[in-house]
RNA sequence: GGCGACGUACCCAAGUGGCUAAGGGGGAGGUCUGCAAAACCUUUAUGCAUCGGUUCGAAUCCGAUCGUCGCCUCCA
């Protein structure tokens, strides 16, 4: 609220609840809904890992004009327009690792409770109807404007907004709308209507989570006017502060203009996942701190990719290890992996607890693998270098979960790869042509196993030879 | 016009008062390898848009300038 960063302190120690604006439900999501949603999932996840017990309320809005509008458009009811497109978000946020909400209401199943809060600002003298629409009157709360920093004479000496004469002012916004013909409506004191935007947020909220409560979240281009519409409407009805801490993520870029349904430089989270396998798109998402613009390019992609490939290929490494036969105690040249394996825990917590600086985290997870990495060179081997190991990767593995990346086996890894790059090879075909080739090489036929390598290496897969076997990947970059 | 954010190497990106400016990608050289690949090592910003100021000390605070972007209208 202050806008700057502060300590959290929750309302209720240990317990956290976090409202974040969902989706309007009219069209397929694109890569910024994609942020919104994995930025508040790490927030959630890390908070939960840290021991805050929190419940997580994500709104679907799922009656406005550009619903309606398609709904006219396909000529199929609101409902149907919503309930596809809401279904959609879920199917894409669950690729990404998006996990659900604990609650996830919808804005026409409360209805009830939107009306009861409008009747209670018209009360209270916040709001008046005007033929059948209801307003909420800016000027009655004190305040408005604290959230996004703007003083109430300025926006109405430059206002854009369409000149409305029956609002008493031009930036009082509408509670209730009357509908008109062929629009969908629900019965209310001021006739049949349905509800504006933004109080479906505060019923909601307050429903769930209470009338004062620790985080609400969404997109930078929601902080005004919906969030300060929000904060109007709930303080105006309960009296009490509505919202703790506010958390904005930045927008994604498309040559450093924001990417947007408008400007029609988006691209849809489907069509981004054809080229790319969703923790990719997920690791990108977190390269940034969450309320830094972020550019959305092929390049940033494949360098995810690329970074990706690397803590897989050093599981695969962990693997061999630790699937080695068991032999002398050697080579324990562990100082410099075991001091920071027992400082990376507060290291990682320490950027989390910084406003969740997920860039500075990752920068940590590489400073161990490539730690991790330096040791194996040394081929160590014994008990001893075995636990340090295996702790290594447990904690990989552990800040991995926190972030819900890196969490397939390297395998599974490289077959979604090979789909992704549309590479058509069997596993069999692979393992037959990998054996044609190891036998060359027992061999010394070293020509022949070239032709092989350059083979596979044309088709995308690439070869690493080891002692007595040989391992793909997929070739990146 | 009002309000706000940002400008760190070839690219991306942490760092917001004090040891040698994280990390990833790329480049160059090297170790390893049949050759590769991977991995590792060395190297690639005496400098953090520019100019001033505060301070023992600033990328980090303050002011100005330039540049980019966002919000003020639906928007994650």
């Amino acid at each position: 609220m202050s806008g700057r960063k502060e300590d959290f302190v929750p309302n209720t120690p240990g317990k956290v609840g976090m409202y974040v604006c969902g989706i309007t439900a009219y069209d397929v999501c694109h890569l910024g809904h994609a942020r919104s949603a994995v930025v508040f999932d790490i927030i959630k996840r890390y908070l939960r890992y840290r021991g805050f017990d929190v419940t997580h309320v994500r709104n679907i809005t799922d009656i406005d004009d550009k619903i309606i509008a398609k709904a006219a458009q396909e000529n199929i009811s609101t409902d149907e327009v919503a309930g596809k497109y809401t279904e959609e978000y879920y199917h894409d946020m669950e690729l990404l690792g998006v996990g659900r909400a604990d609650i996830e209401p919808n804005a026409t199943d409360h209805i009830k409770e939107m009306l009861e809060a409008i009747e209670t600002l018209i009360n209270k003298g916040f709001a008046y109807p005007v033929d059948g629409d209801v307003y909420f009157e800016v000027s009655k709360f004190e305040g408005y404007g604290k959230l996004s920093g703007k003083n109430v004479d300025d926006l109405i000496s430059g206002a854009r907004v369409d000149v409305d004469d029956r609002k008493k002012s031009p930036l009082d916004f509408a509670l209730w709308k009357a509908s008109k013909e062929g629009e969908p409506w629900w019965e209310s004191p001021w006739g049949k209507g349905r509800p504006g935007w933004h109080i479906e947020c505060t019923a909601m909220s307050s429903k769930y989570l209470g009338n004062s409560f620790d985080i609400h979240g969404g997109g930078a281009d929601l902080t005004f006017p919906h969030h300060e519409n929000e904060i109007a409407q709930s303080e105006a009805y309960s009296g009490e502060q509505f919202v703790k801490y506010w958390i904005h993520n930045g927008f994604i870029t498309v040559d450093k203009e924001k990417m947007s349904k408008s400007l029609g430089n988006f691209f849809t989270i489907k069509e981004i996942l054809n080229k790319y396998e969703p923790e990719v798109v997920r690791y990108f998402l977190l390269t940034a701190h969450y309320r830094s613009p972020i550019e959305f390019s092929d390049v940033q992609l494949n360098e995810a990719e690329l970074s990706i490939d690397r803590y897989y290929t050093t599981v695969l490494r962990v693997s061999d290890f630790l699937e080695a036969p068991e032999s002398k105690e050697k080579n324990i040249n562990a100082e410099e992996l075991e001091e920071l394996l027992s400082s990376f825990k507060d290291k990682f917590h320490n950027a989390m607890n910084d406003d969740f600086n997920t860039a500075s985290a990752l920068g940590f997870i590489f400073e161990l693998i490539r730690e991790l990495n330096r040791f194996l060179d040394g081929k160590p081997s014994g008990q001893k270098a075995h636990d340090i190991v295996v702790r290594a990767s447990d904690l990989l593995a552990e800040v991995g979960g926190v972030l819900n990346i890196f969490n397939k086996t390297p395998k599974e890894w490289y077959s979604a790869l090979m789909k992704t790059k549309n590479i058509s090879f069997s596993d069999e075909d692979l393992e037959q042509k990998i054996q044609e080739r190891q036998q060359a090489r027992e061999e010394k036929d070293w020509a022949k196993a070239d032709v092989i390598r350059n083979e596979l290496a044309e088709l995308g897969v690439v070869l690493e030879d080891k002692k007595d076997s040989t391992r793909w990947k997929i070739k990146l970059g």
